[in-house]
DNA sequence: GTCTATAACGGGATAGAC
DNA sequence: GTCTATCCCGTTATAGAC
């Protein structure tokens, strides 16, 4: 599978880092992972930032290769059922076992990854550029689905539906979210926003403001949510 | 301000969890902040991980306190008006500076949490327990602004509400989301299932479908989004 | 490029006095 | 209950041979 060196310790970084998170990433045990000295990775990477940091990119690639290969062959599906398989993929009903075989699920790894960079900010470029090729990709699905929609509401709603998605992914993973409810609540967002692009260019339904009217920052204290 | 030291130390592990994270939280650091040794550390709270399952606990109760002082004495307003400032209290301008004066702003260290309980499960049940406290605490404010709602829809359009804000949190602390922007999308989002609420009551306007009829676990490849 | 061996150190945890 | 002092282990990172 792995050519080099190089990229069977990535590899097994992907693989380690779903399994023990960032936090509890140890150096010699994804180089045992790999099949080779710790030395090696160090040969190869500079430190364990420096892993961590090439670890985002392989997974970012990964990602995409993925994702055009789907756009590929069985190409011209429904736009509906492609936006929800991009936004569904990879919410497996059990964590760490693909809901497709043969595509890793890499969910644990983004979600750790993303966690990891409010507090080292090497990582934030690799992430922020990640996290905007998936906004653009669900950004054009949704383009698909409602051509007659504005840009600014289309990118909008693709940024919610992918921070949403992000939300329920540390959700499911924590243990905290049965991944079948992540689903269902995940589908039925996707109906929610595609209704709302819907209303956005038919203004003759007057049902309720998207923009609220009063102000929010008002001097009342506010509740403690966070 | 604390009575005594077990709660110096909580409120010093509260701060430095903001500071540096679950992953950097170093507990000479947190003792030295709460002027205490690391020996009464270990004393009051056993190990780190016993500290760490406290300080969460110790977080619940104070949102509980803010939340509740908050519905207290300038009651009865505007439950819209509650639901903002439920949802989009505690995303200040700037990360570590409260939007209101006196109300600490601990959204840092709950995204912390939610990362940290992947890999720690003893977090979890704490964890579980506040996430449902505040879905508990939106959907009654949805159930306020649309009484006519079921209250599964209440409950599901809560509980994305909450994930959404979690996605929000953790892109905006990850620095890859300006906290304006995050704002707008929260703020946003909130008129967009307040809107899915009323048309779910009011079947006269056949829109889009809420639910997607098509099945999603097709045999077709999905993408490797995450 | 890849290994073995080891240096260097950070930081969790405890012993024992007060 | 609280402190000082210290142990000691796990982990990162490097030196140097092949």
């Amino acid at each position: 599978m792995a050519t080099d060196r190089r990229t069977a310790i990535l590899e097994a970084a992907a693989r380690t880092l779903t399994r023990r998170g960032v936090r509890g990433l140890r150096v010699d045990e994804l180089a045992a992972e790999a099949g080779v000295s710790t030395a090696l990775v160090y040969y190869h990477f500079k430190d364990r930032s420096g892993l961590l940091r090439r670890t985002l990119e392989f997974l970012t690639d990964r990602a995409r290769q993925y994702t055009a290969g789907q756009n590929g062959a069985a190409a011209p599906a429904d736009p509906r059922v492609l936006l929800e398989l991009a936004l569904l993929g990879g919410l497996p009903d059990t964590p760490g076992v693909p809901d497709t075989p043969g595509v890793p699920d890499d969910s644990t790894a983004w979600s750790e990854l993303r966690a990891g960079a409010v507090f080292e900010p090497e990582l934030r470029a690799a992430l922020a550029e990640a996290g905007a090729a998936r906004v653009r990709e669900v950004t054009g699905l949704l383009a698909r689905v409602r051509p007659a929609a504005g840009p600014t509401e289309l990118s909008s709603s693709a940024e919610r539906l992918t921070a949403l998605r992000e939300g329920l992914d540390a959700r499911r993973l924590g243990g905290v979210l049965h991944p079948r409810h992540a689903r269902a609540l995940m589908r039925e967002a996707i109906g929610v926003e595609i209704a709302h692009l819907s209303r956005a260019v038919r203004p003759n339904q007057p049902v309720q403001p998207t923009q609220p009217t009063q102000p929010v920052d008002a001097s009342t204290p506010p509740p403690q949510f966070d």
